[in-house]
DNA sequence: TTAGTTTTAGTAATGAGTACGATTTAAGCT
DNA sequence: AGCTTAAATCGTACTCATTACTAAAACTAA
């Protein structure tokens, strides 16, 4: 495991500036999303780490999802009535992804349609925008 | 009710033509989202509906959003881990809308980013984008 | 009106996500 | 190294949205 052991420590060490402990279940998670760099549910997780702990529990998934999120550290998105989650690409840079339903791996869509967009806003206050491109990779496709 | 009866009477024709049959509590769905024009959850309609209906089951609300949204006559989308439901703007008319987080109130966006994405999709089957600015309107930004 | 189909109420089941007390663990201090 | 305390985890129970099921009712078309 830890294709990735660099950007993994990083991730830790930014928790740690954050006052979060280092823990092996959190540098764990971190790793399964940098070694899959795919968007992945709690659930994904889950069956990503079974064999290693057995029972881990839920609470500890979504709390840290979340957790990592809050800080930057994961993508959160949505769709098919659940959450997922990614490792972000690159600290600081804003994108967008077509995503593969099926896997969740995605590509990279550097333009956003904000820059673009002439619609009046005037009277809305805008706190954030979502746009994604839905299919299935050459992978899924055959499948 | 009806402020719209023209457009809900040409939705129950449209559902006529597919083999559905024109209830009440069909057309009153219909027009609470004629009435509204904003995205509303099943728990709106519900809330919307209960004096005339006060015991309208859910599986009667969704099974009907479901089939509703599946002919075209209502916009489906999903934010904040709730569907939601919108009275369809012009009927063929592609488009995206500025949504209010709070009251799902909505202001279109004609142009579409998919017209002038660069990025490379080779390899991917594309079935579909998503592309919502979500904010405050004036009304929900003040309260 | 009758036959046949669709729809509905009421309720149960599913599944994602959240919450919480008790226990365990990490990290800082002496 | 041992002590302290604050955070993390487990195990489980809960909430909430959504879907599923069945008997009964309502509707359409002939």
């Amino acid at each position: 495991m830890g294709q990735n052991p660099m950007t993994v420590n990083q991730a830790i060490a930014k928790l740690k500036e954050k006052g979060y402990k280092n823990t092996d279940k959190r540098r764990d998670l971190l790793e399964v999303f940098a070694d899959e760099k795919r968007y992945l549910s709690a659930k994904d997780v889950q069956e990503a780490l079974k064999n290693k702990y057995p029972g881990l529990s839920f609470d500890t998934i979504y709390r840290n999802l979340s957790v990592f999120a809050e800080h930057g550290l994961l993508e959160e998105t949505e769709w098919e009535g659940e959450k997922k989650f990614r490792f972000t690409c690159s600290a600081g840079h804003h994108h967008h992804h077509i995503i593969c339903l099926t896997c969740g791996v995605t590509r990279s869509v550097d333009a956003c349609p904000m820059d673009s967009v002439s619609t009046n806003m005037e009277g809305f206050e805008i706190t954030g925008h979502k746009f994604e491109i839905y299919g299935y990779c050459t992978s899924c496709k055959k499948a």
